[in-house]
DNA sequence: AGCCTATCGGAAATCGATTTCCCAATGTGC
DNA sequence: GCACATTGGGAAATCGATTTCCGATAGGCT
């Protein structure tokens, strides 16, 4: 049992509300009387009740990390988010509080709001567009100041930070081109929705842009389930009549996995094929040859992130926060010069 | 302003405690009443306030991961680390709130501990031995069970959960004897103190156990800090009158980097030189050639100390946790047989 | 009938802080 | 010397739940 507010008033012969306010920094407190009460308070390691002071406060300075999305498969990204995050929001004297199990749990959201445990929430990987819009609407009228991470919500008022893919996919299908490479293979990842609309558009207008006409067969969707997938789609894009010489990957583990498999087959990266990933993941460094890739600052996004949640906590009437920041192109040993050109 | 109890109470014309114990699941409530409120609560959508039942039933149902170690330098083990922590808290009612910034800061965890804001907490990555001592006695102190990960607290009460270095070192070093290697680097990383001495252990005792005489010049000591320091140590081995035919590596960052200088400077691994690393992070997976390096479950590690902080929590004279993981290696193909035997 | 016990539900205390309200003392201006 | 504002500090209300205590009723037993 700490020492309570009561025990210092009763040790001092000072009332409770004196109290408070010396401690909390509030007027009609004489200089005197607040030394000998900070005093009192650090010699008898009194530490104000985290729950008496929420519950009279209104207030937790806690903000909720909720991943909405099978958190083991995003665990990649959490160690770079993570810290940012955290050590951002101590700062302004919050902490995190993760909930990690909401798959599709929309009334354990709503739940968490109506039980105020947190002051915002920051919803990370949050499902397709239509149910995003509707989540916030759902918080908005739970009156949580809430952001979404890293998704866009295009024409909204809702808050986010996102990462820019098309212009990273873009960018990296420039890359392919500037090397002579006309025939560009893409596999997407249909299950991430937006996300993957945005590569797939950049890739497109790249491809565009260039006057190379856009071929369907080039083209294939990925499913993160299937271990095996990856081989096939590997093995049927060299089936091609003509096969690509350069191969955009949705994201890095895949590129890694197809790595190996141009090696399983004798192809040489990135003679005989270019490989490129996206994401820059830890692992994209040091494979043999590094990929090619785009880096998106997750870090970066995590500490915009509580930044703008916390301004939307604070001030009760910001505007909506909407962050849609660069990315780097990271160019490495695993695309090369079309020699097939 | 969410619908408290009171607004329930008024609702149905019932009185709070009426309606808690309906909701609490308590006795001496009549079937009909506890259905008309709990369909009250439904209706109105009621949720207790976090704050003002933390208050009243003193306690949060909410864990402390306290980080006392920079935690940028730990973000590879948090993505490991964390979902499966929060997954089986979130099983037990319980929410992961994070400490990021504890570096050195006893008093910090000291008011974490007074202001009853978790009931309980994991260290993570605590600091040497005696400081660790002398924590665990203030948290019992402050009443707060506590559990140290991924340290060892030897000859104490103390509760954690650690992997076992020994026998790690051990096996690894034993795997090179088998592969013929008799003379065998190791490069040590003194700034986690006794991590690196149970794993400078287990590699002497298994020389000691092949009759191997141990070499001290074939043991370095690594500064995480500089980042120089890899390739002149690397070098350095090479220089010696008889260098060694296989290292092993404090940790698989250390040995990624020497394959590097490897490639760099034309030494062919595993053909000239054999090289281990140790953690098994997932980009030790993906080089070339692939490390051979030993895994340690740091998912299952957390798992195992959430499990064990609930049982302290929940059982107030529960027997202290102490559990050791085992190891495994991990033979990939950074070493091969000594050609120079 | 009288006593005892089990059940149901309400009134009030409690958790530990913050905040509001009020009173007394002091200072200020005329 | 008087009205009035300012300051310091205490009493009590408040935040929203849980828990204790108590009274009323109903049923069972001698």
């Amino acid at each position: 049992m700490p020492v309570t507010i009561e025990d210092l008033s009763r040790e001092l012969g000072i009332s409770r509300s004196t109290i408070s306010k010396a401690l909390n920094d509030r007027p009609y407190v004489s200089p005197d009387t607040k030394a000998r009460v900070l005093r009192a308070a650090r010699d008898l390691g009194y530490q104000p009740s985290a729950a008496a002071r929420n519950l009279r406060r209104q207030r937790t300075n806690k903000i909720g990390l909720v991943v909405t999305y099978p958190i083991h498969r995003v665990s990649d990204f959490l160690s770079e988010l993570i810290p940012g995050m955290a050590t951002v929001a101590e700062e302004a004297e919050y902490n995190l509080i993760l909930y990690a199990s909401m798959v599709g749990r929309v009334e354990r959201i709503q739940s968490l709001c109506r039980s105020r445990e947190v002051d915002g929430v920051i919803i990370a990987w949050p499902p397709r567009l239509s149910e995003t819009v509707a989540l916030s609407q759902l918080l908005t009228d739970e009156d949580m100041p809430h952001i979404f991470l890293p998704r866009r919500v295009p024409h909204t008022a809702v808050s986010y930070v996102a990462a820019n893919h098309v212009q990273g996919a873009r960018q990296l299908t420039q890359h392919l081109i500037a090397l002579g490479h006309r025939r560009i293979g893409f596999e997407r990842l249909p299950e991430v929705y937006e996300t993957d609309d945005d590569r797939h558009a950049g890739y497109a207008q790249a491809l565009r842009e260039a006057g190379i006409p856009y071929d369907a067969s080039l083209v294939v969707s990925a499913d993160s389930q299937d271990a095996d997938y990856e081989r096939r789609s590997f093995d049927a894009f060299q089936a091609l009549g003509e096969p690509p010489t350069a191969i955009l990957f949705f994201t890095d583990p895949l590129a890694i996995r197809a790595l190996s498999h141009a090696k399983a087959r004798g192809v040489r990266v990135p003679q005989d094929l270019s490989i490129a990933g996206y994401d820059g993941i830890p692992s994209s460094g040091v494979t043999e040859p590094a990929l090619t890739t785009i880096r998106q600052s997750t870090s970066e996004m995590g500490v915009l992130a509580v930044e703008s949640l916390l301004k939307l906590i604070t001030a009760g009437n910001a505007a909506p926060q909407q962050h849609i920041l660069p990315v780097e192109l990271i160019v490495r040993g695993s695309t090369g010069l079309n020699v097939r050109a």
